[in-house]
DNA sequence: AGTTGCTCAGAGAGCGCTCTCATCAGGGCG
DNA sequence: CGCCCTGATGAGAGCGCTCTCTGAGCAACT
């Protein structure tokens, strides 16, 4: 389709010996073509505000006629942007993998980021070498800001970005001293404590009252938030009823047999995350334990692949995770976009709290 | 850890008002600071060779100091290269959610390009307008090759990437008419037909004689090479004994639920993919099928998040999806490192498959 | 002693772009 | 009729880097 467009370049061009490429047009080759100068040239590419309507035909049609796009190098190296932004994920492997969780997050990111012609760079840290690899990276000044995922307790990437001096937004509340009063720090979370009372909430108004609850990693402000969702509606809950998982499918059947083995009386499980809910189904299953008639088991994410596949289909709290990964890009862009935040003090970086909702299926 | 080390650099600096971004240090305050020419810092930033020891510890001693960091915009503007590899995802929603294979493939390559300094860029697909977008951005010369994965029938962006002259690496096997044959056509693939002979032979090894089988999309090359293989060695098979999925988990229920209507005295199934195999399983179940006693099941792919969890656990070919990322991108790189390549005709870009092999769990 | 060859350092020319600033044309005004 | 203001255009100075080319210095050869 540009084909067509793009021949004419090639027949102006001087004669290249065939299979090597050809000089990619510049600014310079446009203006000659246009008959003005460089200056004007550049106006019309970005924008051509300020240039006869006449002059800016000319050029667009020399822009066509050369195939021209502008070269980004040379762009950034004047503009200092660079129309880029790191998403960096530090996140163990079991996790990055298992769970689509992070593809949906990205997708958000991905969607909003290009929709305001931003490009998305993924960082991946594995290990404690990455930390450094990322951090050189950010330091070299390819990306104008950066989107941080899942912190873990101490983690160094936010410290990093501040270092280096990039606007950065944080996905999930981040769980060191005092976080939540640095100016700055901006994050997106969603309703985890809200999410879990409506869980507990749906388990009590359908009668069970020997409810437990399967919490992920207590080193994750996520889990903690769950947990007190939980305790919200049950604060003289039985501790026994409560067990740690680790948001796998395997570390929620490990919990949901040590809460059969503590209470068999129990009659309903809050699981913290899908993946861990359906390794309760499983547990309860093998323990001969109906779901839901004996047990009813609710869930946390709503992850299509595993919520609707499980036996029977989860009932669980949905939360909006591609919403939520717009929402980071949204705000990094606006923090962007406004050169007063990028000074220290100025304006209010507000955090933000999607909200969470039921999913009603077969297992509550 | 660096701040101790790039301390000195603001002290050096004249005072900079709070707040204000102090200017980044450039190769020619790193060259006067070190008492030497722009030239010769250059040379030790970029390894050092044909400098005198002397001259290159003072260089170092400088760049430590101001906590220099290249340019990279100024560095591609002439050198040309930008040190990153755009990933190219052209995958629905459903799938690209779904499946971990996409993350799995993405760390391998992520793994191997940062092994050699090179950035990876993700650029998701989404619809039809998506493939103009990137296309322009891959035009646009922020990257020095391109990774495209799973593409589908007449999939635009391998003429797009040649258009843009940028040397690429295909994930699976092109599907295209002569694309076997095109020059400068490289792809990883794994073993499909020999892992479908795998499965195949396993059921036949138990002593399975109606073996049916659930295939992915046949607009797909890895559908119909797992296909090929199971008629290698069925090649009188029954064709009500074959159905078609989508590689998710529904598709596959319903292919079973069909191959049960046509064929009930079937007694083992070959699933496409994990996934499919997992609906499979439902189905089964909710037919009344002990598995596998009744049917044996084998999968494909080996997805940890599904393979490992089903219930019963799922036989299944495994394919090493990681290590075919690496590959993708190794092969990506050696193209980027040899100059002849990247002219018409010279060199040989070998293609490479992977093998398969199988995973017995308790399903078959 | 003259020549050649070699290693190492510096000078300087760009890479392609943006953006400031000077210039110039034209219109409204005193 | 001259002045200033407005708006459109072009000239040119870099952005920070790499890389070629020149030349200095020195050892080894004729």
């Amino acid at each position: 389709m540009a084909d067509h467009t793009a021949r004419p370049a090639h027949t102006a061009q001087p004669a290249a010996e065939p299979g090597a490429a050809l000089p990619r047009p510049t600014l310079e080759s446009v203006a000659e073509r246009a008959g003005v100068s460089r200056a004007t040239a550049s106006r019309v590419v970005n924008g051509g505000a300020g240039v006869r309507a006449e002059l800016r035909e000319k050029v667009r049609l020399a822009v066509d006629e050369l195939g021209y796009v502008p070269n980004l190098a040379a762009r950034t190296l004047v503009t200092r942007r660079n129309g880029a932004v790191a998403v960096v994920v530090a996140e163990p492997e079991s996790r990055l993998f298992s769970d689509p969780f992070f593809a949906q997050h990205l997708r958000g990111i991905s969607r909003e980021l290009s929709a305001a012609d931003n490009q998305m760079l993924l960082l991946l840290i594995e290990d404690q070498r990455d930390y450094d690899r990322v951090g050189r990276y950010l330091a070299g000044g390819h990306v104008d800001g950066v989107l941080l995922f899942s912190l873990h307790h101490a983690d160094p990437m936010p410290e990093t970005a501040r270092r280096v001096g990039l606007p950065f937004v944080v996905g999930g509340r981040p769980g060191w001293p005092g976080a939540e009063s640095e100016r700055d720090l901006v994050y997106v979370d969603s309703d985890n404590r809200g999410g879990a009372r409506l869980a507990v909430q749906h388990l009590r108004s359908l009668g069970r009252r020997r409810i437990a609850t399967i919490t992920g990693p207590l080193d994750q402000t996520s889990s903690l938030d769950r947990l007190d969702g939980y305790r919200d509606l049950l604060p003289d809950g039985d501790p026994d009823l409560i067990a740690e998982g680790d948001f796998t499918p395997d570390g929620g059947g490990r919990a949901m047999a040590e809460l059969l083995a503590r209470c068999p009386d129990l009659d309903a499980v809050f699981a913290g995350s899908d993946a861990m809910a359906s390794g309760a189904l499983k547990v309860l299953r093998e323990a001969g334990r109906r779901v839901p008639e004996d047990v009813a088991v609710v869930g946390f994410d709503d992850v299509e692949s595993i919520a609707a596949w499980t036996d029977p289909p989860l009932t669980t709290v949905r939360q909006d995770i591609e919403e939520m990964g717009r929402l980071m890009a949204r705000l990094l862009l606006r923090r962007l976009a406004d050169p007063t935040t990028s000074a220290t003090r100025v304006a209010a970086p507000t955090s933000v709290i999607t909200p969470t909702h039921l999913v009603i299926r077969a297992s509550a």
